[in-house]
DNA sequence: TGTACATCAGTGAACGCGCGTTCACTGATGTAC
DNA sequence: TGTACATCAGTGAACGCGCGTTCACTGATGTAC
């Protein structure tokens, strides 16, 4: 009927209505017609933006992902103890559940389908800068010696286990208002 | 051409190849195609030992998740002390995962298609039977008290997050190799 | 300011494809007498 | 042991459907003169 209404930001709001379906059922489980219609558009416009849906899938997770790693290699670069960057990486990341669910659910669930094609290296990939910056406490002494990869694993499960937990209705209480207890558990799990 | 070769057990291979499909690339990701070609039979086969595709995803899942279930009361109702619960019960996760990897991935990765449709007591839910041998233990006095979804879930995360890390080869030795150093990161982490 | 044209984000209808599922059938095996 | 029949796990062809994607088109906006 009546045509282009000019860019409402209707690219922002594709990309809204997809993470926040994506999130909820998965990229295969949201199909580009329920995408179109959360934003009130018909398909043929999600083209005019995003190559694919595959693309589309894509660069949300990227977007996201390479924004953690970023936040994550911040911390790591500041002139603080050890355990002070623990407390503000556990921090960080609760603080993006709450910021934007939908985009922590989907890369916390996305990891699984889009992990692989990410690069290894710690620019863009959240899980290297992590690592990275445990190395560098461990190079400092700030951590005992040990396999630097099993510590990144251990300390990232004990961050994200409760988002998991929140997300499926086992725990009341948002992840951040745990942030205190998570840090001091990491710290005392990595310590020994 | 040549008909019914009279059940080699087809059942069993068909569970067989779906579950190494659907942990590879997801339930979605698999076709009722790809599922028969893998076991060397046609799609109709498929619908003699299961209602649908969606119900052989349910079984799969649903088997494995009650059967950790079941082997974490096990290793509750035993009359040990909380920190050999805690080594048994991270042993128990890994041998899971060496002896049948495709099923450890599938109900790892699956859980967010499926969590919700298990019910929540501890006969086949393996998060609460783990919640609940925890409320046990502080109710005894082994572990302080405190928020006991939360240290469920920290428990947790610490011996996932290896195993998910070596299923993207970011660590190299199978979760067993470090079944010792997690169990004792578990009762540091609880035990402050 | 007015006119001509280019651009661009939309529409809406249609498309081919692969999906899960169905179904009439076949023939080997098990059972009764 | 031989014959008649029931059962059941397969085949293979076909199905309808919803999917992602395409495309000719429209009309509002921006730009040049």
């Amino acid at each position: 009927m009546s045509a282009a209404p000019r860019a409402a930001d209707t690219r922002g709001r594709i990309e809204a209505a997809a993470l926040k379906l994506f999130a909820e059922r998965g990229v295969e489980g949201a199909s580009t017609r329920e995408i179109a219609r959360a934003v009130g558009v018909t398909e043929g416009a999600l083209y005019r933006h995003f190559a694919s849906k595959e693309e589309l899938a894509r660069a949300l997770f990227h977007d996201r992902y390479a924004r953690f790693a970023r936040a994550i290699r911040e911390i790591g670069a500041e002139p603080e103890p050890f355990a002070r960057k623990v407390e503000r990486l556990v921090a960080m990341f609760y603080a993006a559940f709450d910021d934007d669910p939908d985009g922590f659910v989907y890369v916390l669930i996305g990891q699984h389908d889009h992990l692989r094609a990410v690069a290894p290296d710690p620019e863009t990939n959240a899980v290297a800068a992590l690592a990275a910056l445990f190395a560098d406490a461990m190079g400092r002494g700030e951590l005992p010696p040990g396999d630097v990869d099993l510590q990144t694993a251990l300390a990232l499960g004990l961050v994200l286990q409760p988002a998991v937990f929140r997300i499926y209705g086992r725990l009341q209480a948002a992840p951040s208002a745990h942030a205190g207890a998570v840090a001091a558990a990491v710290l005392r799990a990595l310590g020994g």
